[in-house]
DNA sequence: TGTAATGTTTACCAATCGGTCAAATTATCC
DNA sequence: GGATAATTTGACCGATTGGTAAACATTACA
């Protein structure tokens, strides 16, 4: 007899490991183009390449496949921001943060896109998340921002506003990929792109944050 | 005995007027909210107050109404960047295009959304205004922003990357408003929250685009 | 005021949705 | 190799999906 689901986390097969991997995967897939509400677990099964039954013996439910996917793959979504580092120059944290940023957005876009999506359409599966972790670590983040302000070393400013500018930037090029494209045309589209980006932001960001020389 | 609906628009009714402009408005309710594919013509006609069938007698498709919803809102969301004038002076046309689209971000945060789940899910609908009438205009602005960066108004720097900059910024604060308002908190997440974005991302913008004193 | 055009509703359709079930199959371990 | 646990499948469920047909109600206009 199948033992019940809530035993099953005990002691994981490899079977499972495997199948979960897979399903997850196509589950990125699906729910970052569609949305939670637009995608179907048909869809997931079929780029899983298994039956839906199947794929419903690993998550009971569409919701419990998202609620895995996102807590997944939220901790490395926020890497970037924790790397951020309080003891270290601002003007060098700042580019790389950046840089961090894009490189993301070129090298996951589909993560990006799923946050987006779920944040798009009100966050109604990861509100906790945004109030709790999130803030607590822009909040962090924040302060250290607002020190290097007083104490001279970039321009005084909003600390929180100038993060959300920094994911903004970054993550269009992710999450509007297909207008960035449309836009730069054929000839400007290639992974050339994100070179260009990166220059223009750390450009705009460097310039923008560099502390006025009358020390106003 | 009912006319084909095709002849329908060569004279539009008085009914027909104030149906279609409240099918429209739940439309931008729903599409804006959940994507076109999470979105239901039972949602829209619940919103909209009347029956599907009803709602399916003035667009005879779930694709019919939200191509009507975005062929009206495209031109206006465009207008801020029309207005983008090549004669005026750099520092004040950033200044107010700024301005604009905050504006819109706040006050139209529904049609913000609408485009963003499009774009989002890889604009399927509205590839074609993408490559043609939005990437005429960038063109045509990007043209104007590289004369003022070759005049040294403007510091040098890509106009495209700019544009997109100025787009993801502000467009943030309809497109993430749940975010920001978590991480923001309670106490910030009030209206003036848009009066910090602009202070911010016009210094932001302005101090980053200052042309070089040494006119490199 | 009559009537033709317009608008609305009820009842319905096939397809798809998320999810269940029991039977069949495969892997694991003694 | 056999028992037992784990996995997979096909058949199926009620609810919801986008959309239709036709009867019914209302409006506009001569």
């Amino acid at each position: 007899m199948t033992i019940p689901r809530a035993a099953k986390t005990l002691r994981r097969t490899r079977i499972q490991e495997e199948k979960e991997e897979q399903i997850l995967e196509a589950a990125l897939d699906v729910f970052s183009a569609s949305g939670f509400r637009g995608s179907t677990i048909d869809q997931i099964a079929e780029v899983a390449g298994m039956s839906k039954p199947n794929l419903l013996y690993y998550f009971r439910t569409k919701e419990a496949m998202h609620r895995a996917l996102i807590d997944r793959v939220l901790y490395t979504w926020l890497e970037p921001l924790r790397a951020f580092d309080a003891e270290g120059n601002p003007e060098t944290e700042i580019r790389s943060y950046i840089r961090r940023k894009l490189e993301m957005a070129r090298d996951f876009p589909r993560e990006s896109r799923l946050f987006a999506n779920e944040v798009l359409q009100g966050a109604p599966h990861i509100e906790d998340e945004l109030k709790g972790p999130l803030k607590e670590l822009v909040d962090e983040k924040a302060e250290v921002i607002r020190a290097w302000a007083k104490a001279g070393k970039i321009v005084k400013c909003d600390p929180y506003h100038l993060i959300f500018s920094i994911w903004s930037t970054t993550q269009h090029y992710a999450d509007f990929d297909v207008q960035v494209r449309a836009v730069l045309g054929q000839e400007h589209s290639g992974e050339g792109r994100f070179e260009d980006a990166a220059r223009f932001l750390e450009q705009l960001f460097i310039g923008g944050l560099r502390p006025d020389p009358l020390g106003g």
